[in-house]
DNA sequence: CGCAACATTGAGACCAGTCAAGCAAAGTGG
DNA sequence: CCACTTTGCTTGACTGGTCTCAATGTTGCG
């Protein structure tokens, strides 16, 4: 968890991420207010209930969005991919922890002085409300996913989202990818146990969908059958 | 489903609704572009997969957001109560389909123009964001409370939004209101059953938490026992 | 190597889904 | 006004998928 200067010139989503739309001059500032970190798996990068005062995009590597129960039991309420932004703006608080699933790098800013560009620059704003709305969109097909199918049905469609989020071009899906999480946090975010998780990537492989690679990588050997199995 | 002129005079929600940041200038050039209209029970406002052309504000009333299966099945992923907005702002075509819960007014505007003040105004770009931001809040909230909770706590969960929503202050919940929702359609909402959602109200009646006034109307009797039920 | 974390598999219990019947309220038409 | 239909809600019995509990297998790391 080093913090080092940000150098925009070798980063690999300086095309994708929100930083983009600003021009030179603006851009030349907000490096100069931020920091580059790198975390391991595990770290907590933002921790909810604290008061929100870092606003990030991921670089590299995948972190998960998580709200804790009073009982203690951890919901994943999303995954967040390079490109993807970190944090709460607006409102004073974070209400999700923030925590990386495998070693990542981070750009974190200044919330408040992130706002305050964000203010000034219409594009910024603008950018950053078409991406607020794509996550709502995203959220809304968890939702769609989670509630009222059966467990095939939600792994299916949960490896068929991971495909798409790990194919480097948009054009279509990769065929195989490392899975960033544990069948715990699997079973997290989609609502189900452990065991669940477990005995239905087994039948998914059994019946020919995926092929397995040690516990975590995952082959997509029909990916017409996966469709299906998600209804 | 009649169309009228808007006038902001009588809007009840012309101070909380995204309209409210705009300059007096500004306000009377969106009024001139949008129309005020009323649905009934059950009309579609904006059907999904048709291109996105309208952006609107509910002004009184209680609309669903639902999205449709391949196989047909209908899952509501959000409501909006008045002063929240509809419709797809960017992006091609709507991915949802808005239907009135009950009778209700709405302020529609063509989108394009919509959008293009949006990219004038920082402040009503900003509003929207935090409107966004709020909605993504809650799909998650939602998917928190559906993943990985029992029928219960569901409805008991479902059953305190609803009352936090009725509030006409923001202070403090209301002790009773009206389901906006038929059976079925709460359990397209939570991922279960019209079975399951009528069992679980009968339940928590017994049990004291609440008391059912005709198959709409909801009385809070035990607040504590309601929000322990959520777990 | 040996521990610790993670994953798989099995057996039994239980919650919720399915199927089915009956009831209540509101609308329709003779 | 009443029979009839429609729509929505409730309740019961049964079934099945998933959770729980438990044991075993696997991977990775000090």
């Amino acid at each position: 968890m080093t913090a080092l200067p940000i150098s925009c010139d070798l980063c690999p989503v300086a095309d994708r991420a929100v930083c983009a739309v600003l021009d030179e001059a603006e851009r030349t500032r907000l490096v100069q207010l931020g920091r580059h970190r790198t975390f391991a798996r595990g770290d907590t990068i933002i921790a909810a209930g604290a008061a929100a005062t870092t606003f990030g995009t991921l670089v590299s590597g995948a972190v998960k969005l998580s709200a804790i129960d009073r009982d203690g039991s951890e919901r994943i309420v999303a995954l967040v991919h390079p490109a993807g932004t970190l944090g709460q703006l607006f409102g004073g608080t974070d209400r999700l922890t923030v925590t990386a699933l495998t070693s990542c790098e981070v750009c974190l800013f200044p919330r408040a002085q992130f706002e305050g560009i964000a203010g000034e620059q219409p594009a910024l704003a603008a950018r950053l409300l078409k991406d607020t709305l794509r996550e709502l969109d995203e959220s809304r097909a968890l939702l769609d996913l989670i509630g009222g199918r059966d467990a095939r049905a939600r792994v299916a469609g949960f490896l068929l989202a991971l495909a798409r989020a790990a194919s480097t071009h948009g054009c279509h899906d990769a065929a195989q990818f490392d899975l960033p999480l544990t069948r715990g946090e699997m079973a997290q975010l989609l609502g189900t146990t452990i065991e669940t998780v477990s005995r239905t990537l087994t039948a998914l492989e059994r019946d020919g969908a995926i092929r397995r690679e040690g516990t975590r990588r995952i082959a997509v050997t029909d990916r017409p059958r996966l469709v299906e199995a998600v209804g």
